[in-house]
DNA sequence: CTGGACCTTCCCACAATGGGAAGGTCAACA
DNA sequence: TGTTGACCTTCCCATTGTGGGAAGGTCCAG
């Protein structure tokens, strides 16, 4: 099978798949004669995975690991758990920063009026920035 | 007043003020006699709104625009609204995607045993990766 | 045999930030 | 006065993940 077919059965592109081999994310596949890269079945379900996972939000640090794992037969779940709860933790810090953006910015926007004139709370609140104002 | 005083004062590190004075995000600043920059305090003012504008997720561009709109006594309120609407939006879709990314997370972390052995839903699930499940 | 659709590698770009090297300058203290 | 340490300058490199595109080889259908 070649690159553009798993790529499009797998969602991950062809691009990004030798890219993924060149920095060690995936073992080299093998090579036609002609030098093409040479893919199976079991490929696209690898593939499949590393995007799945990318979708959730792991680094690609973090798909080596979980890929790792996911080979190895002997594994414990507690790694595999320990890594999702990690991910997870992060998200749901970078979540609560954004919402606390989101809030701020809702307010500016709710008091700026947006018409012909320059008088503007938003300007001013960035101006004003050092101070936290008071929630 | 040196860079690096200027840097503490608004919380935007030297290295930055050079960058962002490289990429024309800002206007250079004079320099001394011995190549030194020299700011003042509308610049500790101006990093600053920098600063918290940068806090709040916007774009290098983004940031551009606004400092131009705040320099800019004729601007309309509009448009700065009309830019903070946008990133505003911008953030939210984000923390909305987010927050699902994070529900299948929680989800899949619950199912898990996190154990010696090495059955593990969320393998499972990265694995069966194309199928949506059903919420 | 030719043209278009593949494939290969290699370099460049993005966004925003930081690290660090190599070299010049300033100020304080012995 | 000389040295030392803390500045300053520019320049290049790394990060993270993805894509664009060039230059050149290959394959297949008409």
């Amino acid at each position: 099978m070649n690159i553009s077919t798993v790529a499009e059965r797998s969602g991950v592109s062809a691009k990004m798949i030798r890219h993924y081999e060149s920095i060690g994310l995936l073992t080299a596949t093998d090579r036609r004669d002609n030098g093409y890269r040479d893919y199976g079945e079991n490929d696209v379900a690898m593939l499949q995975f590393v995007r799945r996972t990318r979708d959730l939000g792991f680094s690609l640090e973090e798909v080596g690991a979980l890929l790792a794992l996911w080979r190895d037969r002997r594994r414990s779940s507690r790694e595999v758990r320990r890594l999702a709860e990690r991910h997870l933790g992060d998200i749901e810090t970078r979540i609560a920063e954004m919402r606390a953006v989101s809030r701020t910015l809702r307010k500016l926007v709710h008091a700026c009026k947006g018409d012909d004139r320059p008088d503007c709370p938003i300007l001013d609140d960035l101006a004003a920035a050092p101070r936290r104002p008071p929630s």
